[in-house]
Formats: C-alpha cells, structure tokens, sequence
DNA sequence: AGTTTCCTTGACCTCGGGGTCAAAATTCAT
DNA sequence: ATGAATTTTGACCCCGAGGTCAAGGAAACT
C-alpha cells in the first residue's frame, strides 16, 4: 500500500518530486518500460531513497493513475443540462483541449494504459467512467429529443471528442512531424474542433 | 540487420509465425514490454530457434514498422484529386476505419510508437508521412478554393480523421465498457462518423 | 546411403532492474 | 546538547530477459 498522509516538509516535497519524476518516466514509456532508476534520476533521489517513500514500483503507477481520474474526468462532469446545448458541448471540447495541451503527460499515461488493455484501471473504466458518461449522454440525448442539437448519437460524440483533444497531446511528435515548424497544434486545433462541433451540433 | 528474403517453406512459415506473434506481443506491451520469450511462446518455437530467424528483438520491430507503414498510408494516398470532395473524404474515413476494425494490433503498434516519442520511426514520419499528407492536403485546399468543400483546415481535418477512426482500436477496451455489451463500436461509428464529417464539408 | 545444408535445442552467459537491509547521516524535540 | 525519530545510502540479492554457442536432428541433394 501507498504510505498515509505525507507529514512533514521533507515528506511532501520528496513525495511530489517522486510522482512528478515517475509522471515524466511513466508517459513516456509505459509502465513495464520504465525503471525505478530513471525515476529516482529524476526526482533526485537514490533508488532505496525512492522506496522508502513508495513501497514498490506498483504503488507509484496506482497514485499516479488514481490522482489522475478526477482531473480527467472534472471536464465532462462539468458538463451542464440548464445551459446552452452547443455552448456546453463546446465548453466541453475547449476544456479538453485545454487539459491535453497542459497536461500531456497525463494524458500520454492514460493512453498508454488503455492501449495496453487496461490492468490497471479496468475497475475504474466500469465503475466510475461509464455511469459518469451514461449522465452525460443521457443530457445530450434530452436536448436532442427536444430539438436544441442536431440528431447524433451522444455516446460517439463523446468519443469523438475525446479521440480528437486527445490526439494532440497523445501523438504531439507526430503533428509536430507533419506540421513542420511555425506552427500551434493546439491553438489550430481550437479552432479547427469549435468549427467541426458547430457545424456538426448546429440546428 | 534482418536476414535475406525467406527462400524454403520452413523459413516462410516460421518468419511469418514470428511476424504474427510479435505483432500480438508488441501492439498489447510496447516494445520494452514485451520479450521475446513470449513471442517465441506464441509462434510455438524456442527462443534460440526464434533467434535464428531474427537476429534481434530490434529486428523483429522494424520489420514490423516497415511493413506497417506502407498499408497505414495507402487509405490516404488512395485519396483521389479527380473525385467528388465529399464523397473522397467520406471514403478516407470508411476506409481508415475498415483498417481500425480488420487491423486494431497494427494501430496499437503505431500508437505505442508514436505514444513513446517515435524514437525508431522518427524518419519515416519526416521522410515519408509528412509529404504525403502536404500533398493530399494541398488537394483538398485546392478543392476548398474551388468552393466545393466548406472552409477547413486540411491538416487538422486529417488528424480528426484520424483521431477518430484510429480511437475504435486504440482505446477498444475504453469504448467497450463504456458502451457495454449489446454494441457493435466499429458499425456505430461508421454511421456517425459519415455524419460527422458530412455536416462539416457540405457547402 | 552419404553428405551437405538447414533447422532446433539445452545449457549457459551477462546485465539490468525491482527490491532489501543494516548502518550512517540528518533532523527534530526537549 | 543529547536522545529519539526520520531520512539517506552503499552494498547486496535475485530473477527475468536478451543473446550466444556447440552440438544434435531433420531435409535435401547426389
């Protein structure tokens, strides 16, 4: 198990620098490709140092991924019924992207999680995700039924809302590739995704 | 490097048991995930008889990622300058989908790749993929000058593409559980995404 | 059949990586 | 200042994983 409450100053900072260091490693090569060596490298500490804090390699990845979820999903939760169909779905997207492009590490170990089947938050997936969307579909599919929003499916909206932000924090090197130089992914892609939600919502 | 061209029937069939194997081990663990006695497990050969085919872990990979890229592109190369716009790009879509659905280990190959900072295909995205995306981007540019698109981004109309279509494999088992059981992800999509990218193109 | 070439394997080597431990260094409380 | 609690580290253990090698078994060719 993860230690309780960090207490003292040395604890705090050590414990953040850790989670920081092993955000960085984890994103970046997944789980089975990081090493405790290139997290304590980072966070500046001796390895033994490292599992003094965290009792196993495992234990890190769990509050990682567990202090993840609440940031990732807060957009959506977000989402409003009294407001403005279009508007909220925008507000939406606009929040999203937002997170991908402050918080692409995040988003990279989320990915990276999933694509490898997701062992380690499958319970999460069903226990948490699915009712949290289940709501919020059923918002879209309410102010569909009442003419606010062009027909669409709100399950795949959503998928496609989250497959869109997401890609551009997931495959940065890859749009940065194609891009070339001179370019912002993501503040191209904000207006890009406003136009293609408008268009796609709009009665 | 990897050896000569398969000549016997023995060497076509074990280089290709390998080829499959990894593909499965690969897309489901990364590169570092993975190890090769797992794969030499799958194909049902040792790991010595398996590196007898392939001289390396490495080498498995990249001729892996070689023969991925060519069919990842060819949907878009097939991308037609003298065809009606809508209908061309509504068959990108489907077609990228198809490879989605009938090829979900390739996608999760390219996905951990690109995910983990491209670090051996970094050439191939410059030398190859970036060429080719300006060129059919140029074509639909071309085809929004014309008036027969609705004004877009080309680039960023391209990655939502494929964004989208690349979401139904990459994060399957996220798709899955939200939808729960009773659905077809890839038939769904289809539908949506045709709706999707018609209300955002039509003039 | 005999021989050459190809295929397969068991045993082994090495090293990286997760994790332990006891003792040293530091911090903290009084 | 001094004893207790906390923090840090060097040395170590062990296993899994990539890769080698020499020799045994099959095909294939003549």
């Amino acid at each position: 198990m993860t230690r309780a409450k960090p207490k003292t100053r040395i604890q705090q900072k050590n414990s953040e620098a850790i989670l920081d260091a092993a955000l960085e490693v984890f994103s970046q090569a997944g789980f089975r490709g990081a090493t405790l060596d290139q997290i304590a490298d980072r966070a500046g500490l001796s390895k033994p140092n490292l599992l003094y804090y965290f009792s196993s390699k495992e234990a890190i990845h769990a509050e990682l991924i567990a202090g993840l979820l609440k940031v990732w999903l807060d957009p959506l939760r977000a989402l409003d019924s009294g407001g403005d169909p279009v508007a909220e779905i925008l507000g939406y997207v606009r929040r999203k992207l937002e997170l991908s492009r402050d918080f692409p590490r995040e988003s990279r170990l989320f990915a990276n999680e999933v694509l490898q089947g997701a062992p380690r938050i499958d319970g999460a997936l069903q226990g948490e995700l699915k009712p949290l969307v289940d709501d919020k579909a059923a918002v879209i599919a309410a102010w569909v039924a009442e003419g606010r929003l062009a027909p669409v499916d709100p399950y795949h909206l959503i998928f496609s809302i989250w497959a869109t932000t997401q890609h551009y924090a997931d495959f940065d090197v890859q749009v940065r590739a194609v891009l070339g130089p001179g370019h912002d992914p993501f503040a191209e892609a904000g207006d890009f995704l406003e136009t293609l939600y408008r268009r796609m919502l709009a009665i």
